[in-house]
DNA sequence: TATTGTTATACTCTATAACTATA
DNA sequence: TATAGTTATAGAGTATAACAATA
């Protein structure tokens, strides 16, 4: 995914734009929920481009850091990422030094993850920016909507 | 995109997720707008699928019904779509006689696009799930909740 | 020279199949 | 036989560069 948004059109174009009837779009969830997540997805590369985390490795390590020891396929599941695609990820975390696998005692086909110093240096300073950044991302709505919003994105889940 | 889920896994590795503590991505709402996403896409691909439209085709079909002669540059802006991303899904509804596209006589860069009548009749069938599917996917809410979110990712976004 | 549409192409994300080792 | 992890690989989705036709 790329950090930049669309390019600037001409005039003649933005104002072609502005008189289309788009009330059946926006009368549609799907279609929202689509264009607000890449809102977060692209301001989330703009805040956290410095750190190297992208949305799927600081997803990864909040898991981690919460539940040392957490296995590869659990945290696919709880992430909605397929197990092959996570070792990908995996693989270039404990290369670069982030975390560490190790296997389990009571059964040896279990990997359990775990955050090594720097990864753990890593996230703490991406908690960091995680507040301002939302409230950025949030700013049209007040703060008891903001509320609101997460509460009903959490009830519609199964999570 | 595909219209599976993840698959069933061991009994042991769902209980191990459900002692996770996941609190930290709950709040997280960029995250929650991801599995969101994921949600409508996967259920669309699903009722939609006997009809042979996307997420991508439902939303172009739909901005071209409401808006005959709408330019492609215009159409990408809107569905956050590039445009040479667009011209390829344009390619392939036009060849499969879905739409029509034809210069415009005051600027002959410039394309119009049009439904034809087998791409009208393909959108208003396609219209017709539409309100069986939102209702399924946000089930959880009540009608006033249903509402509510669509408010607020409306006003989340310069739409 | 700038704009619209288009082609070619590369890169990322996501998906499935098949293998290893443990149970 | 079944499960956890891994590798290899193919397929979407998305990105940029460069070109043709027109303004």
């Amino acid at each position: 995914m790329s950090a930049k948004g669309l390019g600037r059109r001409a005039k003649s174009a933005q104002q072609a734009e502005r008189s289309l009837d788009l009330r059946a779009l926006q009368r549609t969830p799907g279609f929202m929920l689509r264009l607000a997540q890449l809102k977060f997805f692209e301001g989330f590369y703009e805040e956290f481009a410095a750190l190297g985390l992208t949305p799927a490795t600081y997803a990864i390590f909040v898991v981690i850091r919460d539940n040392p020891g957490v296995p590869p396929s659990s945290l696919a599941s709880l992430l909605r990422l397929r197990l092959p695609n996570l070792i990908k990820i995996l693989n270039e975390l404990e290369s670069s030094g982030f975390i560490k696998r190790s296997r389990s005692k009571s059964d040896r086909r279990a990997v359990e993850l775990v955050l090594t110093p720097k990864g753990a240096k890593l996230i703490a300073d991406g908690a960091r920016l995680t507040e301002p950044y939302n409230r950025k991302m949030l700013a049209p709505l007040s703060e008891a909507e903001q509320r609101t919003l997460l509460d009903l994105l959490n009830r519609m889940l199964p999570f």
